[in-house]
DNA sequence: GGTGTTTTTACAAAGTTTTTACAAGTTGGC
DNA sequence: GCCAACTTGTAAAAACTTTGTAAAAACACC
């Protein structure tokens, strides 16, 4: 163990609609191969790598940027606004904007139509 | 070492109707998501995290907002209306108001429908 | 120098919190 | 029980803060 792994494809993340190879910095979404900047990446791989968790903007512009508390800059702004973008109209499902403290992407979540209750079994028993 | 610390996952508290998880302010009343703001957490956890507690308006004002008794203010009458109104039906009884004192939280306790000297065993014996 | 990327700037828009002004409810003394 | 004093509830507006956006400027790499 401990030797890279040559030619290893590791899908990063996939669901129903967004997959992302951040190896080879290739996201692909409804079949349409979708490109990003280094900054991109390295912005949605963070969202993407703590899914379903809150980032404060603090440490996206601390891991990312590299930037101190101190600084003041719209940069994280824009960059979500570009990513949210490409993502076309999924955007808002998978980048939660969470006001005052930062942002959670979400994995994709299909819309229920029915409620549970009406998905029960029909004439069960005899 | 040295990386940010993301997310926590704690489960705050849960009863039958309610779960709340204040690290991701992730509120579910009746699997129905809910979303709070920022001082609407801060007021609600406070509250919850004293469960069946009287806690005196001085206080809440004094550790969600920092004010002393001097100041004269009905931000946190407006907090705890727009909480309730955020709990729905339950609400009351989650809120409760003690007049001239404070608030008080109450986990969720189902009605009796029966007194218990009517909840005796049915024939028991032969 | 040209092309593509990132950051800044300067507002606009959206969201949140506090204040205001008054209504409604509660309590204790009579 | 009724009244006066006080407390809490409520709606709406005002004040404030955060985020979104377009465009321009700065940067970087070949």
């Amino acid at each position: 163990m401990g030797t890279l792994p040559i030619g290893n494809h590791i899908p990063s993340y996939r669901d129903e609609h967004l997959s992302i190879d951040f190896d080879q910095q290739l996201a692909i979404l409804d079949a349409e191969r979708i490109t990003l900047t280094r900054k991109e990446y390295d912005l949605l791989a963070l969202l993407v790598q703590h899914a379903g968790e809150i980032i404060p903007r603090d440490a996206l512009l601390m891991r990312v940027w590299g930037y101190g508390a101190e600084i003041r800059t719209r940069t994280l702004d824009v960059h979500v606004r570009r990513l949210r973008k490409k993502l076309g109209g999924y955007a808002d499902q998978y980048i939660e904007t969470i006001f005052g403290i930062g942002y959670r992407f979400q994995p994709y979540h299909a819309p229920r139509f029915f409620q549970s209750t009406l998905v029960k079994p029909i004439a069960l028993g005899a």
